[in-house]
DNA sequence: TTGTAAATAGGAATGATTACGATTTTGTGA
DNA sequence: TCACAAAATCGTAATCATTCCTATTTACAA
């Protein structure tokens, strides 16, 4: 999922496409790891001066409910990244920058065997401690 | 690891065992699944007439210290349950009742081939639906 | 260009969690 | 057994992320 991407999935979905938006969008595109609400803050502030926390939420609520957005709960806090629609994978996730490498191993097909009568509904499987970059610095 | 197990734990390591200690104790040990903090202050409310949170957190937070409750992050809440130190595994979690459901595949082992010059400190398997009692209920 | 539904602002409210000074309790060792 | 020091708890205030609310502004279709 990359920012026109996204876009596109707005306007068929007839969202109105916003300043506001495209910047949520365009910082989400510049990373490529985990980021919470907080930094996305921190990056509108810088641009506006102010921005409300209502802007904030209902927009990575709105992008999450479109597919645009992952996930995850992080120490209390919502973490958020650009969806990585090509194919089903999982993340190793960078206790230290939160950046994120993919992990193409899913083991919910060997998993769903012990799971009969049972509805499932999600799973998630994340790996954390510190990538190349930051074990160097 | 069970209620005499999480005692001998405290008192090798020289922490006191209050009435309040055993109680938050028992509570996990009957249940058999994740709960949040709020659940623990209710039922040790139901007891006492009130409790300090100050006593419900540093105790869950010295328990999970100590390896006798494991913690999982879910919508925004932790929550805790008593370790399953006999072997390594993970769970299905149930999404209306909490109660979980050993799943005795962890994917770790192919994973790491993909992390080579990574530091792994931790990974999370969780698998969410609705277990068969929420199912027929 | 204009009307209107959607989006945003600004700030109050909520809910989980943490922090802290005062008080009580546990376990030790005299 | 008793007294003491350290640890634990209390009661409450503070913090932090997030949600909620009403008034105002904006995007975009006609």
């Amino acid at each position: 999922m990359n920012l026109q991407d996204a876009i596109n999935v707005l306007k068929e979905k007839g969202y109105k496409t916003t300043g506001k938006r495209k910047d949520i969008l365009e910082f989400f595109a510049s990373e490529d790891g985990y980021r919470p609400a907080k930094d996305l803050i921190v990056h509108l502030e810088n641009k506006y001066g102010t921005i409300s926390f209502d802007t904030i939420y209902r927009n990575l609520h709105l992008y999450h409910d479109l597919g645009i957005l992952e996930k995850t709960d992080l120490e209390g806090e919502k973490h958020f990244r650009l969806s990585c629609s090509h194919h089903h994978h999982h993340h190793f996730i960078c206790t230290d920058c939160g950046k994120t490498k993919e992990i193409d191993i899913c083991p919910m097909d060997t998993a769903t065997a012990e799971l009969t009568n049972y509805e499932i509904d999600d799973h998630k499987f994340e790996i954390y401690g510190r990538c190349p970059a930051c074990l160097n610095a």
